[in-house]
DNA sequence: ATTTAATTGATAAACGTTTTCAGTTAGCTT
DNA sequence: AAGCTAACTGAAAACGTTTATCAATTAAAT
């Protein structure tokens, strides 16, 4: 371990060169009023050298330090992508920057990352649990750092949580597909991992091992939108698997298996959406005439949907998220913020042929 | 802006709480050995208190602070996200943090963040510039910074640059295509901004404005390929655009106008290529019978990909950025690592049909 | 020219560490 | 048991900043 070879100037040599006193310097650093001649003369210097605070000595004074933390289960994955997107942006704009963690969906490795965070110069954490609230590790780590919970509800009590209308998106999905004179829509369902394999989510809503809410959020919309149009559940159209292509491909595989008459798919990402569409492909199904796709959202690029999709605002939930915490590192009060979605319709949604209408 | 809450613990408090001096801890915690009875009583109240040592204070003497930054131009694309994957993982591994910043994939805004880095607690930085090396602002905010570049080549003299043969990855793509027998086949270069309108790369290869050198040392790979084969050049296969689906339509709507029987195509990203198929199926070609597609690998479930693509090894990249890094932060040498591209031929791969070989 | 208010500088005490150096201990060897 | 090492220890100074104090200076208003 090299010692670090450090910044050249200190506030002491600012304040040689410059010939004001460093108290000055410190109160000009901090915002107070100074004589104009005298910021002059400092504006100078700086120019020259390139000072700047050190971050360090002013953190162990109390000062905050300007950097967040946030811990995504998998960076890589365009929602939380898009997240991070959004916190790195407000961030940036509030002359904060971020301390960035991914867990690669694993709680050990989270484990890790709280750990090495809470010995960090955080000001505050924006944090997407991989896991429910009764797995969270070393959540004493916390006990004093202000904290927002992101993408998840309900995972701790007391904490701001901030996420979107997860049920009211399946809601709006469903009746989507209704609307368009389909009436047996499937519901594959993703989960992180140890999916049920009960294929029954009524029976499941409150299993703890279930790493992701949000499936079952939607899933609720969606029984809302067909009991509204007085269609029967049948817990034969839900499918539970993942987030990959893979999965998607699985989910189409199970449903012919059961012989449906499927002309309707909600799926959770766009991954699966593809893969499902690809192997109805191969079954010869046509997409959209015979079956029509709606999936959530998470993408750089809306313009890479086909389909009609449900738009979940991530890049606003990481604003918000940067927003509400920077409410509790100024000690003000903050609240749990629930993002409102939409349903976006592209022009391959399709209303079922009238010779197949019930 | 409120002072931080701080630690509860200091030190001192362990001192006072173990009996044990403050040197004796601040060696035990720098890994030197010590009496086995105050080792057992440090521990005991370390367990007590969950006392870390502050990473700022550490800092402040020298010490390196375990943080190093990484400025990507866009976390939300997916070759860049995985590279980030690689270097969070990469440094976990060593007991680092990240501290991430996004540049939007603006100058101005690559800018501000390097600002912010260069008062910050760095012990080095892992930098894919948006622009090329005569626009890169700041640039002696890095003086003293340990900084690898990665994604890049030829940036910065003396700076180790991690990058990908991009000349080797077009020429695969091109030589896989000709093995399909396909002969006339196109190139969709990407460009971040500011695109030369000219279609004939070859006049603009060393372009100031030029932003990313990938499509370029591509395209050099094309020409190496066609050139063993014995097919001339003809600008006319070029076509040069940007990164999104959007441009994969409009680059199929371009090959279109220009009549050229085109067979095989080569693009920069899964977008532009999804772009070229959706709008080409619509001219009514037969993808892959009439046209094969050949990609460049950045997307984190391989099982996306319809078509064969080119292996990039993002995360594999990443991870090699911070352990070059980490050489520089040690005081040891580093040089240039040019990591291997793969060709992965998926099924979809279809020779042209022997009645259409010219 | 006088009053008032705003700013200034020197100094010193923090903040939580590491480092230096002189001093202490434990483990061996006679 | 004494002597000799080698390993360990503790007090205090240092790191770069902020903050408080208080007397001294400056600028603005009358």
């Amino acid at each position: 371990m090299a010692p670090n070879e450090k910044a050249q100037y200190s506030i002491k040599d600012i304040s040689r060169l410059s010939g004001v006193s460093i108290a000055t310097l410190s109160r000009y650093f901090n915002g107070q009023s100074i004589r104009p001649s005298n910021e002059g003369k400092i504006k100078k210097i700086l120019d020259e050298t390139g000072y700047r605070p050190s971050i360090a000595a002013r953190f162990i004074k109390g000062h905050a330090s300007g950097v967040i933390g946030l811990i995504v289960p998998d960076i890589t994955h365009p929602f939380f992508a898009l997240i991070a997107e959004g916190v790195m942006r407000e961030a940036r704009e509030n002359g904060q920057l971020v301390l960035c963690g991914s867990s690669e969906g694993s709680v050990e490795i989270e484990k890790q990352i709280i750990d090495r965070f809470s010995q960090s110069i955080l000001d505050g954490l924006i944090y997407i649990p991989v896991a429910k609230a009764e797995n969270i590790p070393a959540i004493e780590s916390f006990r004093n750092l202000p904290l927002v919970i992101t993408a998840r509800k309900d995972i701790i009590r007391g904490v701001p949580h901030i996420y979107h209308d997860g049920e009211e998106g399946g809601y709006l999905a469903t009746k989507h597909l209704l609307s368009l004179g389909r009436r047996n829509i499937a519901f594959i369902a993703s989960f992180w991992d140890s999916p049920c394999s009960n294929k029954d989510l009524l029976e499941n809503l409150d299993r703890p091992s279930i790493r992701s809410r949000s499936s079952v959020d939607r899933f609720l919309g969606y029984l809302r939108a067909l009991k509204e149009a007085g269609i029967p559940y049948n817990p034969d159209f839900v499918v539970v698997t993942g987030y990959g292509h893979n999965h998607g491909v699985e989910a189409a595989s199970i449903l012919k298996s059961r012989f449906l008459n499927c002309n309707g798919v909600i799926a959770m990402t766009q991954a699966v959406a593809n893969g499902f569409t690809a192997q109805a492909k191969r079954f010869g199904y046509r997409i959209p005439e015979d079956i029509s796709v709606v999936l959530f959202d998470a993408n750089e690029s809306k313009a890479d949907y086909t389909f009609t999709y449900i738009e979940l605002h991530l890049v606003t939930m990481g604003q918000e998220s940067v927003r509400t915490l920077n409410r509790l590192i100024e000690g003000k009060e903050a609240h749990d913020t629930r993002l409102d979605v939409e349903l976006r319709v592209k022009e391959t949604s399709m209303a079922l042929h009238p010779a197949d209408q019930p």
